[in-house]
DNA sequence: AGCACGCCGACT
DNA sequence: GTCGGCGTGCTC
């Protein structure tokens, strides 16, 4: 009989809080099942039980446990070390993956009303619902598809040659490899492959993770599987309602949880009974990985290893590889199966590159815009053709400016100019949310004539009306997209053809099929690449390709007007060359004379102070330590490009550790270091916080 | 991360 | 005279 508890707590403490079992508890907590205990200064939060033992800590007064939540672990045991293994590799405690990994309803202490609720256990209330769900399902299983489609209900689509030959690289692939990425040109249809797989993998009784980034998942894509896999397939959705996600949850855990789950970044915390096939579609994208808070976490990596442990398959699909990804296939550690050919009668898009330094010494542009792209869009909305134009800033002006004595509006608690809203009649800071009225005058010089400066789609979207006052013209972006359905909506619109032109962000470059968008206009190729950024070159050219990948549906050739002010640029060259193999290999080089991953694996150290001094003097102890540990392999202390954000002065430090070091012992160092300086009084409302594996 | 405790400015 | 600002200390 153990007398002992080990608890995750949600907090941002490394370890686990040891917990007394009252004598009076009629059946001790699993591992796994969620309790409330006394924390601090706290009286009662949700905790997770981890294991149960006989060792009284010493030298700590144990705390009793209050209640148990869960009659059965709501956590698998195999959720439990992965979670640990997040911790350790990303450098955070496992409360704060605790926090990340469950809706929040179950986060939550129980109300007295769902504590009524719970009379008669939550078991035997599982085994009811999953009852209940598995009349509804008996009707599906007469009726669903195999594999090869046959008759009768909905079935997995026909493939075209190169599909199926795709298909069973794939498999072969696998033999080798439990990891295949998937290399295939934009419309060359990949759904349709993952949609075989899938109805293999689940005809083998086994679960799948379709992964996606937040916005993929539309309704367009979930209908599409919907169709196939009914009601065996869950979505999860971070625009989802708690209930909504919690009640997935439940699901997964019941005696008939979902084969299916789509989902976004977080469904790698979904509990999984018999996961067979996890598929990173899109994996390239930047959102897989969270920023903030911690974990810091690459849910493509996370996906990988809890595939690898689960013995289950991996597909990472993509138009773009990762840099990353491609050198692993490369390398021979994923299997590699690349499909070149479009599907149906889709061609490749002409690209035309447009010299916008040239235009403007000429006094040809009109404003951001070409006399090409006028041209062509012209020509388009008389053809009754669609039209995307891609801006990668949002709002109406990057900044406002003072037109006498140059004075620009910067945001009171980040290192920032404010961007220009104009709808709203107010200037936004992108960093922290920060917005306040227009001024009437510069309060530097009283001068009333303050101007907008530079383009965001807002300003293009208003442009281009004026010029184009018939066409009716949406735009994609963060401000038009706040709600669930507004997103959607746009698109719908789009797709329907009740819109001609779509102006967005990166939003409109995200796998969506439309049929009729004759051309796509890139405003200005080149502010991606301006980042101080290893990745910029990469995450241009993915960027572009994807953009440029939305023309030519169907029928007719696309056209695609790429602005730029270097023409000659390599990048530029291989966008419009469609030349995935040589921007690899020209990045490569790089990467590896200057010691960038995949060469090395990188560790970002930020050190955030309310005071910059304080923040400077921080980073500067801290640099001093870790070059006693690790000698050359730290650069810095330096500034981010954003070096204030909400009132904290922000330093970095960059780590580039060759793969053979002892990383975990290195990782443990870290952690130490941490705890020992902020202990010194003059450091203690200092915060060192890390990102392992940086985007 | 919370949450309480503790010590200095503009208010009923 | 107090309300309340956030610095800092602690969490089985």
């Amino acid at each position: 009989m153990s007398h002992f508890a080990d608890v995750i707590i949600p907090v941002p403490l490394q370890g686990l809080f040891t917990y007394a079992l009252p004598d009076a508890l009629a059946t001790p907590p699993q591992a796994g099942c969620r309790v409330l205990v006394p924390f601090g200064n706290r009286q009662s939060l949700v905790g997770l039980v981890v294991r149960l033992h006989d060792q009284a800590p010493v030298g700590i007064e144990v705390k009793q446990i209050l209640e148990v939540v869960d009659a059965t672990p709501v956590i698998l045991p195999q959720q439990l070390s992965l979670w640990q293994w997040i911790a350790d590799y990303y450098l955070c405690s496992i409360g704060e993956v605790f926090k990340a990994a469950l809706p929040g309803k179950l986060k939550r202490r129980p109300t007295p009303l769902s504590r009524s609720r719970r009379e008669g256990s939550k078991y035997s209330e599982r085994q009811a619902q999953g009852d209940k769900e598995a009349d509804a399902y008996s009707v599906h299983l007469a009726t669903f598809p195999t594999a090869e489609g046959q008759e009768g209900g909905p079935s997995v689509p026909a493939l075209s040659p190169a599909q199926s030959a795709a298909l069973s690289s794939i498999r072969n692939q696998w033999q080798q490899h439990p990891v295949c990425l998937f290399h295939g040109v934009t419309s060359a249809g990949k759904t349709e492959v993952y949609i075989h797989l899938i109805a293999e993998a689940i005809a083998q009784g086994k679960q799948v993770l379709y992964l996606l980034p937040e916005i993929v998942l539309t309704t367009q894509l979930t209908d599409r599987l919907r169709a196939v896999f009914g009601e065996r397939m869950g979505v999860y959705h971070s625009k989802f309602t708690d209930k909504e996600r919690a009640d997935v949850w439940w699901r997964q855990l019941s005696t008939q949880p979902y084969d299916i789950i789509v989902g976004v970044r977080s469904s790698v915390f979904l509990p999984f009974q018999r996961l067979g096939l996890v598929i990173v579609d899109e994996e390239h994208e930047v959102n897989f990985k969270q920023q903030e808070p911690a974990p810091r976490y690459s849910a493509r990596s996370v996906a990988i290893l809890m595939a690898s442990r689960a013995k289950a398959l991996t597909l990472l699909g993509t138009a773009t590889p990762s840099f990353e990804s491609y050198y692993n296939a490369r390398m021979g550690k994923y299997g590699l199966v690349e499909l070149s050919e479009r599907y149906g009668r889709v061609q490749l898009p002409e690209v035309e590159v447009v010299d916008v330094s040239e235009l403007r010494r000429k006094r040809r542009m009109t404003g951001p815009f070409s006399p090409q792209l006028l041209d062509r869009t012209r020509a388009a909305l008389e053809a009754g053709e669609q039209v995307i134009l891609f801006q990668n800033r949002r709002g109406y002006a990057p900044h406002v400016q003072c037109h006498v004595c140059g004075w620009v509006p910067r945001c009171p608690h980040c290192d920032v100019p404010l961007t220009l809203h104009k709808k709203s009649g107010r200037m936004t800071c992108h960093y922290c949310g920060f917005t306040t009225e227009i001024p009437a005058q510069c309060p530097a010089c009283e001068n009333p004539d303050l101007r907008s400066r530079g383009f965001g789609t807002e300003r293009i979207e208003e442009d281009l009306q004026k010029l184009f006052p018939e066409a009716r013209i949406a735009r994609l972006d963060l401000d038009t997209t706040r709600t669930r359905t507004a997103y959607e909506q746009i698109l719908e619109d789009f797709a329907a053809h009740r819109t001609d032109i779509l102006v967005g962000t990166q939003m409109v470059a995200k796998g969506l099929d439309f049929g009729r968008v004759s051309v796509v206009g890139i405003l200005s190729a080149d502010t991606m690449l301006c980042q101080p950024d290893f990745r910029a070159y990469e995450r241009s050219f993915q960027m572009l390709t994807q953009v440029a990948g939305r023309a030519g549906r169907r029928d007719s050739r696309g056209y695609v007007l790429l602005q730029t002010l270097t023409p000659d640029l390599s990048l530029i060259r291989q966008v419009v060359a469609d030349d995935y193999a040589s921007a690899y290999r020209e990045q490569m080089l790089e990467r590896r004379e200057f010691a960038y991953p995949p060469f090395m694996q990188m560790i970002i150290v930020y050190v955030r102070h309310r005071r910059a001094a304080d923040a400077d003097l921080l980073a500067r102890e801290l640099t001093l330590r870790l070059r006693q540990l690790l000698g050359t392999r730290v650069l810095g202390p330096d500034e981010p490009p954003v070096a204030r954000v909400q009132g904290l002065s922000i330093r970095r430090i960059i780590l580039k550790l060759e793969r053979s070091l002892p990383i975990a012992r290195i990782k443990q160092n870290l952690l130490s270091m941490r705890t020992d300086l902020l202990a010194q009084k003059a450091f203690a409302s200092g915060q060192i916080l890390f990102d392992v594996d940086p985007l």
